[in-house]
DNA sequence: TTGCAACTACGAATTCTTTCGTATATGTTT
DNA sequence: AAACATATACGAAAGAATTCGTAGTTGCAA
C-alpha cells in the first residue's frame, strides 16, 4: 500500500505524463539520476505485481499507468507522516511546514482561505 | 541521519520520558505493540552506533538519551517528506493535512497567527 | 557461596528494496 | 533472410531493517 522512494518517482512521472512505456518512463527519472534501463523495468513490473499501475499490453512494448491517484496517495502518506514523524498532531506538522518552506503569498493566501472555511463561525481573525 | 520507523518510536520515547534504560523503554513500546526485549536492546545498540542515542554505562545496566532534538529530527524529515511525496511542493502539503485531519479551535488560531506574521506587511485578509 | 534474575553482546534468519546481467523474443532494416 | 536494435522476463546479489535466540556476565538473595 505504501509506495517506496523509488515507486513515487515512477509514479509521479506517469501522474505528470500520463500513459507511459516503459523507455519514456526510463528517461524521464534518466534525468533527476542514475538509473538501468531493466532497473526501472523491475520496479515497473513489480508495481504492476503489487497492483500500483495498470498496463496495456502491445505485442512490442507495455503501456503503463498509474493505477492510484495522486490525490489518493498523498492522503496515505500524509495519514502514515503525520503518525509516525508527529505523533498524530497534524498542526505541529502544519507549523513545522510553514516556518521551514518558503511559500509565495498567494499560497499563503490559499490556504488563509482553507483556515478561514474551517473557521466559519468565528469572528475573523 | 533519517531514523527509521521504529527508530523514531524510540527516540519518540526518550523525548518524552528523558534518559531511560533499555527496560524502560521497551515497556513503553510494549504499550502500543508486540515487541521483545532483546529487539529494543538491538534497536538501541544499532542506534548508539549511528550516533542517535548516547549512553551511559553504569555496571549494571546502561541509561539511554536521545543524541538528536524532537525539532532537528522533524525539520529533517519534514524536508524529505516534502521532496518526496509533493515534489517539493510545501504549501500543497499544508493544504492537504488541513483538509484530511482536524484540528481544534485553538491550533487554527496558532496557524493563523503564524500565517499573519509571515505576511507582515500585506493588508490583513 | 551458590544459584537465580536481569543485563549486554552477538550472530543469524527473514523480509523488503534496489540494482543489474543475461536469456530470449520480436520487429526493422539492409 | 540475416543482422541489429529494442522489448520483456527472470534470477540473483547486495544492502538495510527488523526480529529474536543464545551465550555469557554480573549483582543480589537465600
Amino acid at each position: 500500500m505504501k509506495p517506496t522512494d523509488s515507486e513515487l518517482e515512477i509514479l509521479h512521472v506517469l501522474w505528470t505524463s500520463g500513459p507511459s512505456t516503459v523507455r519514456q518512463v526510463h528517461e524521464s527519472l534518466s534525468l533527476s539520476r542514475d538509473i538501468g534501463y531493466t532497473t526501472a523495468l523491475k520496479l515497473m513490473q513489480i508495481m504492476y505485481e503489487k497492483g500500483l499501475l495498470t498496463r496495456e499490453e502491445t505485442n512490442r512494448s507495455h503501456t503503463y499507468a498509474a493505477a492510484v491517484t495522486e490525490e489518493d496517495t498523498q492522503r496515505g502518506l500524509v495519514d502514515r507522516f503525520v503518525e509516525t514523524a508527529f505523533r498524530g498532531s497534524a498542526s505541529k506538522l502544519v507549523m513545522q511546514v510553514l516556518g521551514q518552506h518558503r511559500a509565495s503569498q498567494q499560497e499563503l493566501d490559499e490556504i488563509k482561505k482553507l483556515l478561514n472555511q474551517l473557521n466559519s463561525g468565528n469572528e475573523p481573525n
